[in-house]
RNA sequence: CGCGGGGUGGAGCAGUCUGGUAGCUCGCGAGGCUCAUAACCUCGAGGUCGCAGGUUCAAAUCCUGCCCCCGCAA
């Protein structure tokens, strides 16, 4: 157990939040020590366009550990060559890494998915597990290959998906997952099993548009799961009565504050909580008072 | 100077264009009806109309300046 030369090292590559709990749980699982952590640049962010660190920034020079932040790492990759790690890995970076820089650490470049992959491999995982409806999800930690998350798998592990179940609690919920998941993994010797690509699946970025629901043509279920699948970003922007209201929380249960509105199917939606232009957010019942 | 919208009793809104009695749906309080209720009926309290100045016999409303909030963009 005390044995220093079984500690690995580790060059750890990730951004928002999600990558917090994994990043935390290297740098206090005693078998391993993180070298260094590379994120990306500080952004401008609100409505003020003040400069903020990414949330895996602010974990690392709280735990003293040096910060990298390549506009490009593919070009800028020169700090983390001299490190010589024995494991590269990422969470949610936001970076495609090329093979260069999967080659350099001494035993493998590891990333986590939160998904089973080879399902739902891309950018979205967590928002189109909701939307599509399924009943489980999980996290997967993969071998990284330059193709996106299709690198053989190292262990995955699987998790339920509530009825109610939103993007952020999912989210939370897999960011603990993948932590353990991770230092687990990375302590034994990895044997890992291709993927079956028959099975893969895609999933793309989110835009703007993926938030448009129309009451008219979708049923109050695919609308609910919108709103569980895209808040708070994209958001979900329904027009109703004229005006494009953003739907914040809905039910197919009617509640205490909630307003319904029917759609297709003669399926009704009730809305809890919604904002109008220009407005705070506001129950379904407060908005009804105003018409 | 990035673009746009908003501020009216405790909540959500109308009224502003075209100046002239502070209005609506609720909530709250009292009473009534009812086996009973988030139902229904009656009565009631509660507002410096974001702030400051200006125009006017008269300003929520027109003019000027400022504050705060929200959406988009990034």
């Amino acid at each position: 157990m005390y044995l220093m030369s079984s500690v690995k090292t580790i060059i750890f590559c990730g951004t928002p939040e999600f990558a917090v709990p994994s990043l935390k749980a290297l740098i206090e699982d005693p078998a391993f020590k993180v070298l260094l952590v590379v994120t990306q640049p500080d952004k401008p962010v609100g409505r003020k366009q003040e400069l903020t660190p990414p949330p895996v920034k602010i974990c690392a020079l709280k735990n003293n550990i040096p910060v990298a932040q390549p506009d490009n790492i593919n070009v800028d990759f020169s700090a983390l060559k001299s490190q010589k790690p024995d494991f590269l890995v990422t969470v949610a970076y936001g970076q495609i890494l090329k093979q260069p820089i999967l080659d350099m650490p001494a035993i493998s470049a590891v990333n986590i998915h939160p998904s089973l992959l080879p399902h739902l491999r891309g950018a979205s995982p967590i928002q189109n597990a909701i939307l599509a409806g399924d009943n489980k999800t999980g996290v997967t930690l993969q071998q990284m290959t330059e193709a996106l998350d299709a690198g053989p798998i190292l262990s995955q592990v699987t998790t339920p998906i509530d009825t109610r179940e939103t993007a952020q609690s999912l989210h939370d919920k897999l960011s603990v997952i993948s932590a353990k998941l991770l230092t687990d993994t990375l302590r034994q010797p990895l044997s890992p099993l291709p993927q079956d690509e028959s099975k893969a699946t895609f999933c793309q970025k989110l835009t703007r548009d993926n938030g448009n629901v129309d009451p008219s043509t979708m049923t109050a279920e695919q609308i609910d799961r919108s709103v569980r699948a895209l808040v708070p970003w994209p958001g979900v922007l329904c027009s109703i009565a004229g005006s494009e209201l953003k739907l914040l929380e809905t039910s197919l249960e009617e509640t205490k504050d909630s307003t319904p509105l029917s759609c297709t199917n003669n399926s009704t939606l009730h809305i809890i909580k919604l904002q109008p232009p220009s407005k705070n957010p506001m129950t379904g019942k407060e908005w009804k008072h105003g018409r």
